[in-house]
DNA sequence: CCAACGATATACT
DNA sequence: GTATATCGTTGGT
């Protein structure tokens, strides 16, 4: 976990967000452990990105999150869904990750329940994951490293390829919108909007090394 | 009041 | 398979 908290430190939020591709994604519920790995994330720059909330520096109440430590979850409802985002830089820069998708591992019963769907419109969207994993509010502002909602270095999967996209959903945000900040473990079934004839039989991941 | 970092159902080639 | 329409809530001018 040290470990983890060194690497947001010393690296950028695009590097982070590249770093979060086959990163496992775990929150431990009363109703046991869910997760899976992350396979879909876009990286929002801050400042100067048009697409992101704190564009310009700007500060309300429910942006309190993306101005504190590396590592704080930021969420933040849309269209009655809940969207989760981990915060990448020190307390005063705006920056984070928003997770898209991810491909169920563990808990995969209860996320079936939580949802009330199965296959992959169990996780391939960012409300869909939260709804899956069973995340809520009050986990905002805390930290990925103290609370139930966590995420494990050691069972990071490595990804044969990340792919850059656009991201999605920012339409008319002049060059943001096109800009290849997001980031996807090409091949994987969970992505949002893959196409079925992108799908690989491995999933996008390397083999495991013995 | 209305736009928003979505999801879903329904309607189409 | 892809496209659109509608649902719905909250935060911010």
């Amino acid at each position: 976990m040290e470990e983890l908290q060194n690497f947001l430190k010393i690296h950028s939020t695009v590097e982070v967000a590249q770093f979060l591709v086959g990163m496992y994604l775990e929150h431990e519920t009363a109703k046991g452990k869910l997760g899976g790995y992350i396979v879909d994330c876009e990286a929002y720059l801050g400042p100067d990105d048009q697409a992101a909330h704190s564009y310009g520096m700007r500060q309300t109440p429910r942006l309190k999150a993306m101005y504190q430590e590396a590592g704080t979850i930021y969420l933040y409802t849309m269209h009655t869904h809940l969207i989760l985002n981990i915060i990448t830089e020190t307390a005063g820069i705006p920056q984070g990750v928003m997770i898209r998708a991810l491909q169920p591992v563990a808990g995969i019963k209860q996320m079936e329940e939580n949802r009330g769907k199965t296959g992959v419109a169990l996780s391939n969207g960012p409300g869909k994951l939260v709804q899956a994993l069973g995340i809520t509010r009050d986990l905002y502002g805390h930290s990925i490293f103290t609370s139930p909602l966590r995420l494990v270095t050691e069972k990071r999967k490595q990804p044969k390829k990340i792919q850059s996209l656009a991201r999605i959903g920012i339409p008319n945000k002049d060059k943001w919108t096109e800009m290849p900040l997001r980031f996807v473990a090409a091949g994987n079934p969970y992505i949002t909007n893959i196409r079925k004839s992108q799908i690989s039989t491995d999933y996008g991941w390397q083999k495991e090394q013995h």
